[in-house]
DNA sequence: TTTTTTCTTTGATCCAAATCAAAATTTTAA
DNA sequence: TTAAAATTTTGATTTGGATCAAAGAAAAAA
């Protein structure tokens, strides 16, 4: 089916009709990878929506350091919290690969809130796992060191890519550091010493997990990486 | 009026009449100051809302590190992620001050968004807020340095204050410490050296503020608190 | 008051991770 | 293939802020 990218949670409960009155009212652009979607500050009139491709939410500081908030793949809605909220958007938005996105302009999404009483439960449903999520990023980025972190990244993405102690990182390293909330040399001196203690191997863009309970211990906080080997 | 506690964004559509039977469905509790309210993991069956006192949500470490995500005062509805997404709180929540809670059932809050169809609305507002609220405190924590943070709450409390160059701490420095993700020695120093910088005075719980353009290019990071006196 | 408890500051030391710099590897393009 | 560009690793050094310990100040209780 051609609307597959509207797969997303929050419209799950609307009919094909609708869902196709939908894509009518929106419309679509192409972005380049690497190239800007939104800035921070910037005034949200759309919500937005991964058609294909991906789209990295992040925050800079001044000096140009980077933090990811999200990244967002196919059917993914983006920058709701600024359409709903102030109108502004919080954070800057940028492909990361060769992306198409699609724009429901605001108002056509309170009219059929209005036709639809449930889809505002699915936002609401959406918002809180955000909120959620959110929560997780600052107790790691307050509370846990790098190798917590990163233990708790292998193990979360093998479960995600279908557990079978292997794991393909979905990014570089360098974007995985900032994810992690880290740098590239840090990450990469942190890999080092996990696949020094033989928790993990590491093959260019491929881990292999070689001692789950270890990695299991490290992301919990039970162990240190420095206790080791 | 009695029910004042609910003036609450996401009630504010209510009507009295609407006010009035959900306060009938709802129970109330009492916690003394310090005593916990709900732990993380917990199972969410009803909305809170502050009636009177103050109540922190915090995450906490296995070594017992703190960090707070919110502190939320009379009239104000919290663990409402853990109502809507998962149904586990993602993080814990205590009464800072004698406190009384409110407690709506999910069920009932439910059947109030089929009568009244602007407050799942407000709830999506107030979830919205929520979320930019987290992306600026992840963006604090990851990418900012404490006299930097520090200044930026200074001046936010001082605006919501009364704009009158005087900020009394509503916190013990303690607690602000956790709030600003340190630890009270490091905010006791960086308070030392904004004071040895003239940038700032204390006495006590109260700042005032001496020269306001400093502060203001230290809370963006255009001058650095070691570049001073 | 005076005493006790709680909160805050200061000093000394330590550490995870950032930064700077350069080499090595991988990927992409020619 | 080879060359060029991008990514990753490794080394040396610095640093913000945590931690441990103890003294000092405020607030609360007796």
């Amino acid at each position: 089916m051609e609307n597959t990218y509207i797969k997303s949670e929050i419209f799950k409960s609307c009919s094909e009709e609708q869902i196709k009155k939908l894509v009518e009212l929106s419309f679509e652009k192409k972005f380049k990878s690497g190239s800007p979607i939104f800035f921070e500050g910037d005034h949200a009139k759309d919500l937005c929506l991964v058609k294909s491709g991906r789209v990295k939410i992040f925050k800079m500081s001044g000096e140009g350091k980077e933090q990811v908030l999200h990244i967002f793949t196919k059917g993914e809605p983006f920058g709701e919290a600024a359409l709903f909220a102030g109108s502004k958007f919080p954070a800057n938005a940028e492909a990361v690969e060769d992306s198409n996105v699609v724009y429901l302009p605001r108002e056509n999404l309170l009219q059929m809130f209005i036709s639809d009483p449930v889809l505002p439960m699915n936002i609401i449903a959406m918002l809180s796992m955000r909120l959620k999520k959110f929560a997780g990023l600052i107790e790691d980025l307050s509370l846990k060191e790098l190798p917590e972190r990163l233990a708790s990244y292998i193990i979360q993405q093998e479960l995600a890519q279908g557990n079978s102690s292997r794991v393909i990182l979905e990014f570089s390293k360098g974007q995985l550091a900032k994810i992690l909330g880290s740098t590239q040399e840090s990450l990469s001196r942190t890999l080092t010493k996990l696949t020094k203690a033989e928790i993990i191997k590491t093959e260019k863009r491929e881990i292999t997990i070689l001692d789950k309970n270890l990695l299991n211990d490290l992301s919990k906080g039970i162990i240190n990486i420095k206790n080791l080997t």
